[in-house]
DNA sequence: CGGGCCTTTGAACACGTTCAACCCATGTGG
DNA sequence: CCACATGGGTTGAACGTGTTCAAAGGCCCG
């Protein structure tokens, strides 16, 4: 797989700050706007609010925040976690460049916490307009209705995990995945920076830091991968598919 | 709460087979037409194919089934499970009358199986059809994003219970849950006649069946409920209420 | 250099699983 | 009619995975 970094490129093709929106977005393949003709991306750009910065910790938004708009990340990487009424987290999501927001809440309000892992930048889209913008680009509502479904399998893929797999399939896993999305980014798959830390991957996957504190050594140990704290090298992909997938384990 | 037997009152109020159609189906509050205008009703009923009758079972649809149709259950009850590479199973929801089915095969093909419980009727919504009718009948489209909408909350909640949730909590929700799904259809909530087996209660929950039966025995003797084989009488839904928010538990 | 935060590692513990036996209701064949 | 098999459910005892508790290490920033 021939690795292309998006922002990069973009750096590279255009030192003047050109005008932020979709089409010269990095992320327009994968976000938003993918597949859709350059004249109703035009329209789609018309739609979008503001594009806003969110600073590391900061909320993107919060429990009980009215709805108003789904957020597009263009760079950046946030998390969102309901907190339950014994007042301990779950994070339900890792989000990265691309990645859309917020459709949980389009019932009424949001349910869960939005909060940037990083210093972050997103694209304030106001639903009720994208809503007008629906009947005019049908191609736009049918990837809305792709995006939410995707959402809903991927929650049912953590379902999977949270329910019938032990701790070191729930870790390949996670990794796994997050290789696979740095990919699809074009960014190098097998070095990972790490954006949250152990006890949120913990939270995440159902297990403790000290679990994944663990799983890293014996991951390490076992010569899959090199970690540097939040650097993680990935060094047998194979071998980490294979375990993700359930295969072997212990032999 | 005025609990009110729908499926009775339907029963009692006409003899003579009414015609299949949303506007005198027993859930046209529940499901896709709920909120819509008579006239708009009858659009849907024009959408919408044949019912369809799943035996006790029988598969509703299956994974890598093309996505064709969307299922709004009129009476019965279902699940649906992922079966991972290694063969075990996970159960991703029990689904029941007024219940929408399938959306997260939209982005292309069914990922997961879809098996009734008991024997059921469906109504298959050919999803092509449905996306013709969303420009002409907005309220409808909106409806759908609602209802998406909350099929991701749903699954978020799963979540909650799945990862950090002990045996016991998890099924003081299972079974404060199942109670307000059928207090909305007006069925008896204290007096649950379970679809399921204990085996398929425990895969949801992320449990053995052994768990499951423990569970039921230690609640029996607390007196929070009584079991006679797959009936279960809630006696005290204030104190399941507070063990499924994560309240006392042990004193 | 000191304090705070995150991480790692070790040891004891606990929750839920696994394995096993048994119960009970239902259905089937001799 | 009984004998027997089958499937779902319950209960007990031993076990194991991951947690909890505790201590110590590394790193950053003042």
């Amino acid at each position: 797989m021939n690795a292309i970094n998006f922002a990069e490129l973009k750096a590279l093709q255009s030192q003047p700050t050109p005008k932020t929106s979709c089409a010269n977005c990095s992320m327009h393949a994968l976000c938003l706007p993918m597949g859709l003709e350059p004249s109703d991306v035009e329209k789609l750009d018309q739609v979008i609010g503001r594009r806003r910065r969110v600073k590391r910790d900061e909320f993107l938004y919060k429990r009980n925040d009215p709805f108003r708009n789904l957020y597009a990340i263009r760079f950046g990487h946030v998390k969102t976690y309901h907190v339950n009424a014994a007042g301990d987290a779950q994070i339900t999501g890792f989000q990265m460049a691309g990645d859309l927001l917020g459709m949980d809440a389009i019932s009424g309000a949001h349910h869960c916490d939005a909060v940037a892992l990083e210093d972050s930048e997103v694209c304030e889209i106001p639903f009720a307009r994208l809503e007008g913008l629906f009947s005019e680009v049908p191609a736009l509502l049918r990837h809305f209705h792709r995006t939410m479904s995707q959402e809903i399998m991927r929650e049912q893929n953590v379902m999977l995990l949270l329910g019938n797999m032990r701790a070191e399939q729930r870790f390949a896993v996670f990794l796994v995945n997050l290789a696979s999305r740095y990919a699809m980014r074009g960014y190098a798959s097998t070095c990972l920076q790490l954006r949250m830390s152990r006890e949120e991957i913990g939270n995440y996957l159902g297990l403790t830091i000290e679990s994944i504190s663990r799983l890293l050594s014996r991951f390490k140990s076992l010569g899959l991968l090199q970690v540097d704290k939040r650097e993680i090298r990935l060094l047998d992909l194979a071998q980490l598919k294979s375990l993700a997938a359930g295969m072997d384990s212990s032999n």
